[in-house]
RNA sequence: GGGCGAUUAGCUCAGUUGGUUAGAGCAUCUGCCUUACAAGCAGGGGGUCAUAGGUUCGAGUCCUAUAUCGCCCACCA
C-alpha cells in the first residue's frame, strides 16, 4: 500500500535508470511519424542552473507527450565546447595550480580542456537524469566531436569558396584579458562613469588651437588626423591646415568629414584609425595611416613613445598628467557613457585593428528575411513577437568576426605558406604549409547543430527523417547568438529552415525580480530544489506558472504548493487504488448520474489539454489539470463515490485516475509512473510508453452534467446558508427534488438522511433554498440570531435588486438581444428569472 | 534615438475567439482531527483590471495617447 504521505525521494529513486535501460528514450521506430527536438547543448563550463532546468523540461514535456501520442520522438542530446567560456575556466584553474597557459603549450593545454570537458559533461549527465529528461543517449553529440569537425570544415570551405568567408584587417572588439577577438554579440555594453577630456591641438604656427574632446586620451598617440564637419562655420577656416599632435609633436592634417557632428562635443574629432571603428572608416576615406599603439594584452607598444609598457589605463592617467603640465588640457568633464565589456572576462573591450576571418553576412541574412515572409517556410516563433528580434538582427547585422585567438575550439582550416593561403578540408600535401593558429567562434559550430548532429555533411537517413527539426526551445537572450545563426546556416546548407517552431521562454529571476547571477549570489541550484521537493514539483512549477515568453520569478512557496498538489494526487490515488484492488476489467454497464458527470468532465479536460499542448500553452494545461484533479475529481467525484461503491464506480475511478496520470505524465514523469505501476489493470509496462488519453464524444453527457453541476451548486449554497445561520446539527428539512438521483446526491453530500421533518414544527423559522429544480426548506429554531439574519436577508435583497435591474436593462436593449450569441442571452434570461424568484421569497420573509 | 514587454486581490501570477457577477496559488477570516489527504476538509472576505479618451449592444481583452518599471537594439569622438 502507498505511504500516507507522498515521498518524492522514494518515488523518484531508480526510475530513470529503469527507463533508460529498457530503451524507452530511444528513437528510430520507422513505422511511426518522426518528431525531433535537438537540445540546446549546454556549455561544458559548469553545472546546469534553473534556466537549463526550465528549458529542458519544456522539451521533455513535448517529447514525452509526442511519444505517448504515437510519434517516433527523437530528443537529441549533446554539449557545447564553449570555446572562450571554457578556455577562461581552464586558464583560471591552471592559475590556481600556478601554471601558465603559454608555458604549458597548446597540446598540453588542450589535454587539460578535455579533462575539464569530461568532468563537466558527466555532471551534466547526472543532472539530466535527476530532472528525468528522456533524451536519446545513443544519439548524443559534442560540438567538437569528429562529425562536427567535418561539418565545420565543410561549412568553412564552402563559404570561403562562395566568397562568403574572407580574411581581412578590420577594427574588431578585442578582449585584452583573453587576448582574442570577439563578435559584436559577445560585447556587453554597460554604462560607466568616465571623463570627457578636452585637449588643445595647436595649429602648426601655434597661432590658435582646436579643442578636441575625447574619452580615451591614450589613443591620441595613434592619431593621424583631426576632422571637422565641412558645414561647420566655426572650423571651415582650419580645413587643410595642420595641427600639432600633443605629446607626440607630430603634424597631422585637419580634414573635412561628415562624421564630425557639430552638435556633439566640440565638433572637432581626433581620428585614430587603428583604435576606433568609425575612425577606421574615416581613415579609409582619406587614406590615413593606421598606427597601432597597443599590445594584445592592453599595454602600450613601441609606438607609444615613453609610455611603452604601461597598461592602457595607467597610460591614460600619465598622459592626462603630462597634458596638464604642458597646459594642453582645457578641462575634464565628468560623463556617463556606455562602454563595451567582454561577455566572458568582463574586461573593457578595446577596438583594435587586426587581421581576422569574417563571414560576409548580407547575402545570408537576406535569404532569411526572404524566407520569413513565406508562412509555410518560415521559422514560427512562439510567442510570435520574438520573430521581430531575429528579423531586425538580419536587417542590421554586419560581418561576423569568427576567428578567435584561443586554443580550445575548431582550428581554422586555412594554411599559409609565405603569402599563399590554402583553405580546405585537409592540410595541403606539400611541405611548408602552416595551419592558422586561431580557432572559430563557438557559435560557428553550434549554428550547424540542427543538421550536423543528424549526420550532415553525409547524406544520412536520420538527416532525411528528422530535418527540419520540429521544435527548438530556448530563452530570448539566445536569439541573436544562436537562433539567428542556425537559421541562416540551415537555409544555406540544407535549403530549409532548421526547425518549424521556435519556442521562446524567458529568464529565471529571484523572488524580488532580480536576474539570477553568481555575482549577486542569488542563484538557486535546481538539484537542491529536487532534493527538497522532487523533480516533479520543480518541473510542474517551472512550466505552469507563467505564460510562454515571460520571465519567471523563482518562489519556493510555489514549489511547495506544487508539492502539495502532488501529495493530493498521491492521496487520491491511494483512495482509488485501495478501492479497486479487485478490479478485473472495466465495466461501464450501469453508469449512474455522477459517473456520467465525471466522464463528461474528464473528456472535456482531455480535449482542452490536448488542444493547449499543441499550442504550447502549458500554463493553461497546468491550470486545467490542477482544477480538474483537485476541485472536480477529489472534492466532488471521490466524495460521491463513497456513497455507493460498486464495480461500475470502481471502473470509473480507474479510468479517471489512469487518464489523469497520463495527462500529467509529461509534466511529472516520476510520480505518475509510480501510480501507474500500482494499477490493477495496465496495458503497458510503463506509463512512458502508454497511449495518451483521447477525447471520446460518447462520454459527453450534457444533461447529466448539468443536473450534477446544479446539485453541487446547490450543495454549496446549502452549506453556506447552514454556516451563515450557525445551525450546527440543530435543524430539519423538507426536501423537494423531483429527480431521485439528484436527490441521492444532495442528501448524501449534505448528510440529510435523518433530517427530514416528521412532526409539526410550525413554531420554527423556515428558510428555503432553491436552485433550478432543487428546493429544500430548512426548519430551525434560532431566535437568538434574528437580528443578524434579518441583516443578511436585507443585504441579499439589495444585491438582487441591483443585479435584476442590470439584467433587465441589458435584456431590454434590442441591440444586445439581436447581436449577442443566443446562448449568452438565454443564460441571462435564466439568471434573471431565478433572481426574481429568490427576491420574492426574501421579500415575503422580511 | 528605435523596438518590445509589463502594469489585474496584501504578495506572485493566469486570463484562450471581445460575452454571465474577472480567476488561481500563497496570505487572511470562520467552523471542522470527517476512514485518501490537517501539507487536509467546508464556507467566507478581499479588484475602479496603471491613467485618459475612443470603437462596440458589450472591453481586462481591440484602437489612440500618457505615466511608471523592465528588457533588447543602435549611437555615444
Amino acid at each position: 500500500m502507498l505511504d500516507k504521505k507522498y515521498n518524492h525521494k522514494k518515488v523518484e529513486d531508480g526510475k530513470y535508470d529503469i527507463w533508460r535501460n529498457k530503451g524507452y528514450f530511444k528513437s528510430g521506430d520507422l513505422d511511426k511519424k518522426p518528431y525531433c527536438i535537438v537540445i540546446p547543448p549546454p556549455n561544458v563550463t559548469g553545472k546546469l542552473h534553473l534556466g537549463h532546468a526550465w528549458d529542458t523540461t519544456i522539451q521533455d514535456i513535448l517529447i514525452r507527450y509526442k511519444r505517448m501520442c504515437g510519434y517516433d520522438a527523437l530528443w537529441l542530446p549533446g554539449t557545447d565546447h564553449a570555446a572562450i567560456a571554457t578556455e577562461v575556466k581552464v586558464i583560471n584553474r591552471l592559475k590556481e595550480r600556478g601554471i601558465d597557459k603559454y608555458e604549458l603549450g597548446r597540446d598540453e593545454f588542450l589535454k587539460e580542456c578535455f579533462i575539464w570537458k569530461d568532468e563537466h559533461s558527466s555532471i551534466i549527465h547526472e543532472q539530466w537524469a535527476k530532472l528525468g529528461l528522456s533524451v536519446d543517449y545513443s544519439k548524443e553529440r559534442f560540438t567538437m566531436d569528429e562529425g562536427m569537425q567535418k561539418a565545420v570544415r565543410k561549412v568553412f570551405v564552402d563559404l570561403y569558396n562562395k566568397g562568403l568567408i574572407y580574411r581581412g584587417e578590420r577594427i574588431i572588439n578585442w578582449d585584452p584579458v583573453s587576448k582574442t577577438a570577439l563578435s559584436n554579440e559577445e560585447v556587453i555594453y554597460k554604462d560607466v562613469k568616465g571623463s570627457f577630456y578636452h585637449i588643445k591641438y595647436y595649429l602648426e604656427d601655434k597661432s590658435d588651437y582646436l579643442e578636441v574632446a575625447t574619452t580615451r586620451p591614450e589613443t591620441l598617440l595613434g592619431d593621424t588626423a583631426v576632422i571637422v564637419n565641412p558645414n561647420d562655420d566655426r572650423y571651415k577656416k582650419y580645413i587643410g591646415k595642420r595641427v600639432i599632435l600633443p605629446i607626440v609633436n607630430k603634424l597631422i592634417p585637419v580634414i573635412a568629414d561628415e562624421h564630425a557632428d557639430p552638435e556633439f562635443g566640440t565638433g572637432v574629432v581626433k581620428i585614430t584609425p587603428a583604435h576606433d571603428p568609425n575612425d577606421f572608416e574615416v581613415g579609409n576615406r582619406h587614406n590615413l595611416e593606421r598606427v597601432v599603439v597597443m599590445n594584445k594584452d592592453g599595454t602600450m607598444n613601441e609606438n607609444a613613445y615613453s609610455y611603452q609598457g604601461l597598461d592602457r589605463f595607467e597610460c591614460r592617467k600619465k598622459i592626462v598628467e603630462d597634458l596638464k603640465e604642458q597646459d594642453l588640457l582645457v578641462k575634464i568633464e565628468k560623463i556617463t557613457h556606455s562602454v563595451g565589456h567582454s561577455e566572458r572576462t568582463d574586461a573593457m573591450v578595446e577596438p583594435y585593428l587586426s587581421r581576422q576571418w569574417f563571414v560576409k553576412m548580407r547575402p545570408l541574412a537576406n535569404r532569411v528575411l526572404k524566407v520569413q515572409k513565406d508562412k509555410d517556410k518560415k521559422v514560427n516563433f512562439v510567442p510570435k513577437r520574438y520573430e521581430k528580434i531575429m528579423n531586425h538582427w538580419m536587417e542590421i547585422t554586419y560581418d561576423w568576426c569568427i576567428s578567435r585567438q584561443l586554443w580550445w575550439g575548431h582550428q581554422i582550416p586555412a594554411w599559409y605558406k609565405g603569402d599563399c593561403v590554402y583553405v580546405g578540408m585537409e592540410a595541403p600535401k606539400e611541405e611548408g604549409w602552416v595551419q592558422d593558429n586561431d580557432v572559430l567562434d563557438t557559435w560557428f559550430s553550434s549554428a550547424l547543430w540542427p543538421f550536423a548532429t543528424l549526420g550532415w555533411p553525409d547524406d544520412t537517413k536520420m538527416l532525411e527523417r528528422y530535418y527540419p527539426n520540429n521544435v527548438l526551445v530556448t530563452g530570448y537572450d539566445i536569439i541573436p547568438f544562436w537562433v539567428n545563426r542556425m537559421t541562416f546556416q540551415g537555409l544555406e546548407f540544407m535549403g530549409e529552415r532548421p526547425f518549424e517552431d521556435c519556442i521562446i521562454h524567458g529568464l529565471i529571476r529571484d523572488k524580488t525580480g532580480r536576474k539570477m547571477s553568481k555575482s549577486l549570489g542569488n542563484g538557486v541550484d535546481p538539484m537542491d530544489v529536487i532534493d527538497n521537493y522532487g523533480a516533479d514539483s520543480l518541473r510542474f512549477f517551472l512550466t505552469t506558472n507563467t505564460a510562454m515568453g515571460m520571465d519567471l520569478r523563482y518562489d519556493e512557496e510555489k514549489v511547495k504548493s506544487t508539492w502539495n498538489f502532488i501529495n493530493k494526487l498521491w492521496n487520491a490515488s491511494r483512495y482509488v487504488l485501495m478501492n479497486i484492488e479487485d478490479l478485473k476489467e472495466v465495466e461501464f454497464d450501469d453508469l449512474e448520474l455522477e459517473d456520467k458527470w465525471i466522464l463528461t468532465k474528464l473528456n472535456k479536460v482531455i480535449k482542452d489539454v490536448s488542444k493547449h499542448m499543441e499550442k504550447y500553452d502549458f500554463n493553461i494545461v497546468g491550470n486545467n489539470l490542477y482544477s480538474f484533479i483537485w476541485d472536480i475529481f477529489c472534492d466532488r467525484y471521490i466524495e460521491l463515490s463513497k456513497f455507493n461503491m460498486n464495480n461500475t464506480r470502481k471502473s470509473v475511478l480507474y479510468v479517471v485516475l489512469t487518464s489523469i496520470i497520463k495527462l500529467l505524465h509529461p509534466f511529472m514523469p516520476y510520480v505518475t509512473e509510480e501510480i501507474y505501476s500500482m494499477l490493477p489493470i495496465k496495458k503497458s509496462d510503463s506509463i512512458m510508453v502508454s497511449k495518451y488519453p483521447e477525447y471520446k464524444k460518447k462520454y459527453i453527457f450534457k444533461d447529466e452534467e448539468k443536473l450534477v453541476d446544479e446539485a453541487l451548486e446547490f450543495v454549496t449554497m446549502f452549506r453556506n446558508k447552514k454556516q451563515e445561520l450557525t445551525l450546527g446539527n440543530d435543524f430539519y428539512v423538507r426536501i423537494n427534488i423531483p429527480n431521485d438521483d439528484v436527490k441521492f446526491i444532495v442528501v448524501n453530500m449534505l448528510k440529510l438522511h435523518d433530517k427530514e421533518l416528521t412532526d409539526d414544527k410550525s413554531e420554527f423559522n423556515i428558510e428555503t433554498i432553491t436552485f433550478s429544480d432543487i428546493s429544500v426548506d430548512i426548519y430551525y429554531d434560532n431566535s437568538k440570531n434574528l437580528k443578524e439574519l434579518r441583516e443578511a436577508l436585507e443585504k441579499e435583497r439589495d444585491n438582487l435588486v441591483s443585479s435584476i435591474a442590470r439584467r433587465e436593462k441589458l435584456l431590454s436593449n434590442d441591440n444586445y438581444v439581436n447581436k449577442a450569441p443566443s446562448k449568452v442571452v438565454e443564460a441571462e434570461r435564466e439568471n434573471l428569472a431565478r433572481e426574481k424568484e429568490r427576491l420574492e421569497e426574501i421579500l415575503k420573509k422580511i
